[in-house]
DNA sequence: TCTGGGGTCCTAGGACCC
DNA sequence: TCTGGGGTCCTAGGACCC
């Protein structure tokens, strides 16, 4: 029994989304700003039939967007994580296994499906479950090797003529579609290796699959040889059901406005600990080492740059935010330098341990204190809860450097207040 | 004035050891 | 002028993904 991997992807995801609750908004174009505002994110089909491209900053596009009447949205992620996980728990139901690989997209394993019912039945019928029951369009891929799966979800998309399923388990029609795909489609294959490969003459996917793997490894990497082995329908990635667990954990933002005092850097480093804390202990993890960086506008050449990112050992790991906090402040008093306006800064944890299995010295008391973990079991039930917050007074009150969020629909799954009221 | 955030994997090169 | 070889570990950087 051969594998059949199908790739479930929903359609303009975050567009959808804030769509769902604005149906006055159907058929106007809709698109969705990353944080600060930044830039484009997610497009309506409606705006990305005007032409805009995804990853251009908003500013450079605002009036054109006005003119044309687009409906514009600040990233909405506590929504958007609460419809995925509808739309993932539908899956659930329907495929024996189920990989959740990102926000809007998630691999199930068919294997010995199609010996029940056609793949083409099993993909449209899964497309009708989540669009009845969340309101979400998606689209089905399905192929022998995720990578194929990936580009026939791609298929799926662009041509209407497929009603959003693509069985490509075929290889005559793998060959055909193939053909038609530019190499940079391929799953694996960014703008740099694009332009590598193009150069070589590699312009289809169909080029790179008849590429020989060894080849490719020896002037490549192992990485994209496994890629010409998966377009050709050998099967080298499977299927991750478990969540691996972190390796690192980041908490990093840019500035609503350039910052220029300790203070304001001080409250933010604060407050992006105490988060990457509480994803540490999510994890139900503890950490050994902690960093912090700072950094300028690197965009703007004329202003002087600055940009430390010193790290730090902790003696013994830790999940605790006030250890983990008194660290980042005694690393951000260290690099401060006046003079300088801050774009963005961040922390990062790593070097990750079990709570209570770490080899301790003599002098320190291995598998933790129990205090301090009963208090950040308090503080994450609170904080978790929805009824109030509790946070270190480092993290200041003023937080005026917290990121521009001018566009912010509504909670209107996940706060009482607003959840939608039919009159 | 205005350019996201959070991850992974692989490789090369330096430090260090015997 | 000559000044080994091989292994491990760690870090930085590059590439990719959504």
């Amino acid at each position: 029994m051969s594998a059949v991997f199908a790739l479930v992807d929903c359609n303009n995801f975050y567009a959808s989304c804030e769509r769902l609750f604005r149906p006055d908004l159907i058929g106007r174009p809709i698109v969705v700003l990353s944080n600060n505002d930044g830039c484009i994110v997610a497009r309506s089909a409606e705006a990305k039939a005007l032409g805009i491209k995804m990853g251009v900053p908003f500013h450079q596009i605002e009036r054109y967007l006005r003119q044309q009447n687009v409906a514009v949205f600040s990233s909405n992620y506590a929504l958007y994580a609460d419809i995925s996980a509808r739309v993932m728990s539908i899956l659930e139901q329907h495929a024996p296994r189920v990989e959740i690989y990102s926000i809007d997209e998630a691999f199930l394993d068919l294997t010995g499906v199609d010996a029940i019912v056609s793949l083409d039945t099993f993909g449209a019928s899964i497309r009708q479950i989540v669009r009845q029951h969340t309101g979400i369009h998606v689209c089905v891929g399905m192929a022998p090797s995720k990578t194929l799966a990936k580009l026939a979800n791609h298929a799926a998309k662009v041509y209407p003529a497929t009603r959003g399923v693509v069985d490509l388990t075929d290889p005559v029609r793998q060959q055909r579609l193939l053909a038609l795909m530019p190499v940079s489609e391929v799953w694996g294959v960014g703008p740099r290796l694009s332009k590598r490969l193009n150069a070589e003459g590699i312009q289809t996917a169909l080029d790179l699959a008849a590429a020989n793997p060894k080849t490719i490894r020896q002037q490549y990497s192992v990485v994209l040889e496994r890629t010409v082995r998966e377009l050709n329908g050998e099967s080298c990635l499977s299927l991750e059901e478990m969540t691996p667990t972190k390796q690192q954990i980041i908490c990093s933002r840019s500035f609503g406005q350039r910052i220029t005092e300790y203070r304001q850097m001080h409250e933010a480093i604060c407050s992006y600990t105490s988060r990457a804390a509480e994803k540490l202990r999510q994890e139900r993890r503890t950490a050994r080492r902690l960093s912090i960086f700072l950094r300028t506008n690197r965009f703007n050449t004329a202003e002087p740059q600055y940009m430390p990112a010193p790290g730090a050992e902790l003696p013994i790991p830790t999940d605790d935010t006030r250890e983990l906090v008194a660290t980042a402040i005694k690393l951000l008093r260290a690099c401060w330098k006046d003079g300088y306006r801050y774009m963005k800064a961040g922390v990062m944890l790593t070097d990750f341990h079990q709570p209570g299995t770490f080899q301790s010295d003599l002098f320190n008391t291995a598998g933790g204190n129990p205090r301090s973990q009963a208090l950040m079991e308090v503080l994450d039930h609170i904080n978790q809860s929805g009824h109030g917050q509790v946070f270190l007074a480092g993290q200041g009150m003023q937080r005026d450097w917290n990121m521009q969020r001018r566009y912010l629909s509504p909670a209107y799954t996940t706060r009482w207040q607003d959840i939608p009221v039919v009159r």
